[in-house]
RNA sequence: GGGCCCGUAGCUCAGUUGGUCAGAGCGAGCCGCUCAUAACGGUUUGGUCGCAGGUUCAAGUCCUGCCGGGCCUACCA
């Protein structure tokens, strides 16, 4: 719609998982989204949340002698605690079990209903519980113990039959094979986006959507015997948000979605199914939707029998929460698998953050502190010495702001670099503490512009770090209203007073040995 | 079986539509500086651009085959 409004997702998780880094990877990303475009002036809604009905989750609070509302009242908790704890700034949490939610479901399915797009028929087929899908026969197989498992997952299978309702996707092949044409950047990135293509090429049979075999979920309007399938329970959250079927709610001008973050497992849903069923309901897609990579640990899968996972929050508490939204933004072309690695982890937080930038931050303002007055220094005459870093630093919100447009994470934190390296280097070449003594005012104006170029840069990381990059504003006396990207251009007024420079990004120290690392650490693996 | 992606310096990766494309960062060695969080800067580090052919005046950059890795999907059953 307006093209001031920005609306962005993550999936909402399925709350009989334990948080990982999965779920804090994409909520991350959303969140830099998010900040980034706040700050350049959009109205955002930035929308979370937990997918809490299924049989899975039935079958989980019976064994724990709780009523499924209560339950899911207790382990979507852990979700909402992981906010606060990785610095997320969503503008509302979103739960399947809301009355709102349960409205908007019956509503689109009504409307899809209508349309002739659902219908009544049987299913029968082999069925997990855990995976909580149907697979064919050819996709299942006996083990040694005689129980029939998906090949895929491993998961127990058992025969169902019962009746159920049908959504009619199977007609809706070209229509969505068209929509793709018409609109390239739906479903990025591009190798996602040829795989869709070719699924749906492929051949699409029409997709079982209601269940009878428990009652946890959402019942279908007029047929309570039967209830959604989780998914078109849980993408509806997507406009549950935004008021649907009210289109005259206020949230309803978010409408459609910018920008839906997904891993790359469940891409199907949202590129296909999805689509599908707004479209079947008269409601646009939306515009977008990203599939991110996994992440490996120390180059090996990760899965709960290895007992590998990654705790973010053990990472926070180690590294430091800016730190390791950073690392996760940094270390990985957003879109490839990435590998965690400890070694990584502390060469970044060492190398680009505590010796380039946190230094940089430091040596820079230190020499003001001790030599300006503790004010901004006067701004002189620029020369061709000057003019390169300036011209960067002022160039540097237009390519990250392209860069973020793309999901580049990695790219637009690059961008950001080689100004800080550029700065670095303009320091070493202009040598301020000895014009000190030659050229007091070119001094002063050599920290101007250095000063001018940290307040660009730290402006611009804000959404990744917005904890370290607010401390380094305050100590730039940069005020509120001088942090969004709207005073971009407003330069660093001579005069204004700074306060005293403190140490913003550490290096790493090892809670264990003073010992120095061993040099050649990760040789082979 | 079909399809998609990838394999470039020790490590992580850039390399548009073929002709300074053989690069960056990190690591390592050497040198310099001293404002700074022993940080910063300069420089070096000599990679058959997976292998073998082919197209072209010219190919990491296009074509074919092969090897290796990843993913989507199908089926044999």
């Amino acid at each position: 719609m307006s093209d001031n409004r920005f609306y962005i997702t993550t999936p909402i998780y399925y709350v009989n998982d334990v948080p990982h880094i999965g779920h804090a990877y994409t909520t991350l990303a959303c969140d830099v989204m998010a900040r980034f475009m706040r700050l350049d002036g959009k109205d955002v809604r930035f929308l979370t949340g937990t997918d809490e009905h299924g049989q899975k989750v039935e079958q989980a609070a019976a064994n724990a002698g709780m009523d499924p509302k209560a339950f899911t009242d207790k382990v979507s908790q852990s979700f909402r605690d992981l906010v606060p704890a990785m610095g997320y700034s969503p503008d509302n949490f979103i739960r399947t079990t809301e009355p709102r939610h349960y409205a908007a479901c019956q509503a689109l399915w009504n409307k899809v209903l209508a349309a002739g797009d659902i219908y009544l028929g049987k299913y029968a087929g082999w069925y997990s519980v855990r995976d909580e899908a149907f697979y064919a026969e050819s996709e299942t197989e006996v083990g040694p113990d005689n129980k029939r498992r998906a090949t895929a997952s491993g998961a127990e299978v058992a025969w169902v039959e019962e009746p159920s309702y049908f959504f009619r996707l199977s007609a809706w092949q070209d229509r969505l094979l068209k929509f793709y044409e018409d609109n390239p950047r739906f479903i990025a990135p591009q190798s996602r986006r040829n795989e869709v293509i070719s699924f749906v090429k492929g051949g699409l049979q029409d997709l079982s959507v209601s269940r009878t075999t428990f009652k946890w979920g959402v019942p279908v309007p007029n047929d309570p015997a039967h209830i959604m399938y989780v998914w078109f329970d849980a993408l509806t959250n997507y406009i549950t948000e935004c008021g649907y079927p009210d289109e005259t709610a206020p949230n309803w001008k978010y409408w459609p979605a910018d920008l839906h973050m997904v891993g790359k497992d469940i891409v199907r849903f949202h590129t296909v199914y999805w689509p599908a069923f707004l479209m079947a309901a008269g409601v646009a897609p939306p515009k977008r939707v990203y599939a991110h990579g996994w992440w490996t640990n120390e180059g090996q899968k990760i899965s709960k029998s290895l007992g590998n996972t990654i705790d973010t929050v053990a990472l926070v508490k180690e590294f430091g929460l800016d730190q390791t939204r950073y690392f996760l933004m940094r270390e990985v072309p957003f879109g490839n698998d990435g590998d965690f690695r400890r070694a990584a982890m502390v060469q970044r937080m060492d190398s680009d953050l505590a010796n380039a930038y946190g230094n940089l931050c430091q040596r820079v303002l230190s020499i003001v502190a001790k030599n300006c007055g503790g004010a901004v220094p006067a701004k002189g005459p620029l020369t061709d010495a000057d003019r390169p870093l300036l011209d960067k630093a002022r160039g540097a919100l237009a390519a990250v702001r392209e860069k973020i447009n793309e999901q580049a994470f990695n790219e637009a934190l690059t961008t950001i670099w080689e100004v800080i390296g550029d700065a670095n280097r303009y320091v070493d070449a202009q040598a301020p503490w000895a014009l000190a003594k030659t050229d007091p005012a070119r001094r002063d104006h050599v920290l101007w512009v250095l000063i001018e170029t940290i307040r660009r840069v730290t402006l611009l990381a804000q959404p990744f770090m917005p904890g370290s990059t607010a401390r380094i504003l305050d100590q730039l006396a940069v005020p509120a209203e001088g942090r969004s990207f709207a005073a971009f251009d407003r330069e660093m007024a001579s005069g204004t007073a700074l306060p005293a420079p403190q140490g913003v990004f550490p290096r790493y120290v090892d809670p264990a040995a003073p010992a120095p690392a061993p040099k050649q650490a990760r040789k082979k693996a």
